[in-house]
Parts: C-alpha cells; sequence; structure tokens
DNA sequence: CTCTGGTCCTGTACGC
DNA sequence: TGCGTACAGGACCAGA
C-alpha cells in the first residue's frame, strides 16, 4: 500500500508527465470515488480547462494545483496513476480518465476501490478535511522532539498506534510503522508514557530516515505499487520485519513474530524489540 | 478522549 | 476441481 515514500515518488513522476497539459475532459467509471463535490458531473464539469500547474503531496495525499481548483487524491492501498494514449484499451479496473489536451489521458486505475478524490476551490483544501487534520510530516521542522514528546506524553495509547494516527505525524502506514519501530528497537505494544528522551529522539530519526532511504529507492513495491511510469520500487528488497512473519530476524536469528496491534498486522521480533 | 467495530472493495489464500 | 469464506487495509464515522 503507498504510504509516504511510495506517493512522493508517484508525484514526482506525475510532474514530469502530466504538469502544464491541460484537461479537456473527464470521465468517471466508479462515481463513489469522488467524494466531492457530492454531484460527480460538478467535479466533471469544474475540470474542464484546467491546466495542472503543479502537483503537491502531505502525507500520503496527492495535491494536483490547477488553475481555479485543487485536486486533492488519495491512493490508498492500490490506487495509482498512468499515462496512456487515447486508443489504449482501458483496463477493467480504471474509475477516472483525464483527457489531456496533448491527446493522451491520464487514468487512474483501483483494483478495491478504496482510493478518493476531493475537489476543493484552489487554497481552500487545507481547511476541511481530510487535509485539515494532518500533522507534520516525519522530516519537517514542526516535527521537533518537544512536538512529538509533547503527544507520546500525553496518551495511553500503544507507540504503533500513535505513529499510525495521521493527526499526530503524517506518511507513516502499516509497513514503515514496523519498519520504524524494528529499527528504533521498541516493541509495538510500548505504551508511549514509558517512552524514554532517546527513545524518542531515536524514533523521530528512524521515521524520517526510514522514509528518506525509501525515497531514494523509488518506495516499495509489496503487493502492486508502482509509480505512474509502471516501474516499480526496491526498498522492499530492505525491509527488516515487515512482511517476514517465522523468518529468522537479519539482527539476532530470533524468529520474527505477525501479532495484532490497533487492529493492524504487525511484525516484529520478540528479542529485539522487548516491551518493558 | 479513545477504543471498537462497521464501511468501502476485490483478489488471494485458505479449508473442505 | 470447485466452492464458500475469511482476510487484508487507510481513513472516517457512529456508538459506547
Amino acid at each position: 500500500m503507498p504510504e509516504l515514500p511510495e506517493v512522493e515518488v508517484v508525484r514526482r513522476s506525475l510532474v514530469e508527465l502530466v504538469a502544464g497539459q491541460r484537461i479537456i475532459d473527464v470521465k468517471v467509471g466508479w462515481p463513489k470515488i469522488i467524494k466531492s463535490p457530492e454531484q460527480h458531473e460538478q467535479f466533471q464539469d469544474a475540470l474542464k480547462g484546467q491546466t495542472i500547474r503543479d502537483i503537491d503531496r502531505k502525507g500520503k495525499f496527492l495535491i494536483f494545483l490547477l488553475d481555479d481548483y485543487s485536486l486533492v487524491s488519495h491512493l490508498r492501498m492500490e490506487g495509482k496513476y498512468s499515462k496512456h494514449k487515447t486508443e489504449d484499451p482501458v483496463d477493467k479496473h480504471t474509475h477516472v480518465i483525464f483527457c489531456l489536451s496533448g491527446g493522451e489521458e491520464l487514468r487512474y486505475r483501483d483494483v478495491r476501490k478504496f482510493g478518493t478524490m476531493h475537489l476543493f476551490a484552489k487554497g481552500s483544501e487545507w481547511a476541511v478535511p481530510p487535509l485539515s487534520n494532518l500533522g507534520p510530516e516525519p522530516f519537517s521542522y514542526e516535527f521537533s522532539f518537544d512536538y512529538f514528546k509533547g503527544k507520546l506524553m500525553k496518551t495511553d495509547r500503544f507507540i504503533k498506534a500513535v505513529l499510525l494516527d495521521q493527526t499526530i505525524v503524517t506518511g507513516l502506514g502499516n509497513i514503515y510503522v514496523d519498519e520504524v519501530l524494528f529499527r528504533s528497537r521498541i516493541h509495538p505494544e510500548r505504551k508511549t508514557k514509558t517512552l524514554s528522551d532517546q527513545e524518542i529522539l531515536t524514533l523521530k530519526e528512524q521515521a524520517a530516515l526510514t522514509l528518506q532511504e525509501s525515497i531514494n529507492a523509488g518506495g516499495s513495491s509489496v503487493n502492486t505499487y508502482m509509480n505512474s511510469y509502471g516501474q516499480i520500487g526496491t526498498y522492499q528488497n530492505e525491509l527488516k520485519v515487515y512482511g517476514r512473519k517465522d523468518e529468522e530476524c537479519y539482527h539476532c536469528g530470533a524468529i520474527v513474530q505477525k501479532i495484532k496491534v490497533a487492529g493492524r498486522g504487525t511484525h516484529f521480533c520478540p528479542a529485539c524489540q522487548v516491551c518493558n
């Protein structure tokens, strides 16, 4: 599932592929993907004639900056964009098609149909969900030690639940949370109030470092992830615990366990990550 | 405040 | 072989 690194890699490929192009028509095959405006016909009408000026990102959200609107797109588990010739056959899982002035199409494909698109008047997107409640990204100035510690000391939740909470820090998903916790040698069920300053600092640093390393590797291609050129990433080869249930820990040789934490499948090394 | 569970979906992996 | 069923998951929402 695309998390911050994968979405950033997609963003970069989209800038190269469609920035500067004008949308001349929009086809919607599965209206439920369009969350706002409520009527998808309004979504289609508004986009006609709009030029894609730039593509931004916050956390796992892509933000297409148009002339008068911002199109906020979340890929969820399986969403992907790709560019096609008009005559290319349309895959059955393609649900939204943006016809571009250059005679090509930007297509949104999503097997699970979990992805979302919100269209807002440009500039107003930050005042309402889904962007309004997002916390800082792990490598941003706002994600300071004091900010993070403040959040951690004021809740009784498990650290895994907090790292998945996009209002506290945005961009981490199930894969990278497991990786960050392993690299920090912290058990996913540690209560955040018991974390030492050193552990908090390590978590903060490992979150930023892990995401940056993955971006540099083109993201992790678990399941079906690829960028908008159809290229896969290589960071899946660097994952230390995610997807390694019953395999030996690279660090100590113990057997990687998979349990359920915060409702999510959670991988960890029972020897390296002790819950005290 | 925060936890749980439902919702949205469908391909995959099971058990029989 | 084939069928039925459980499962996975990000964000959001309702209800406890």
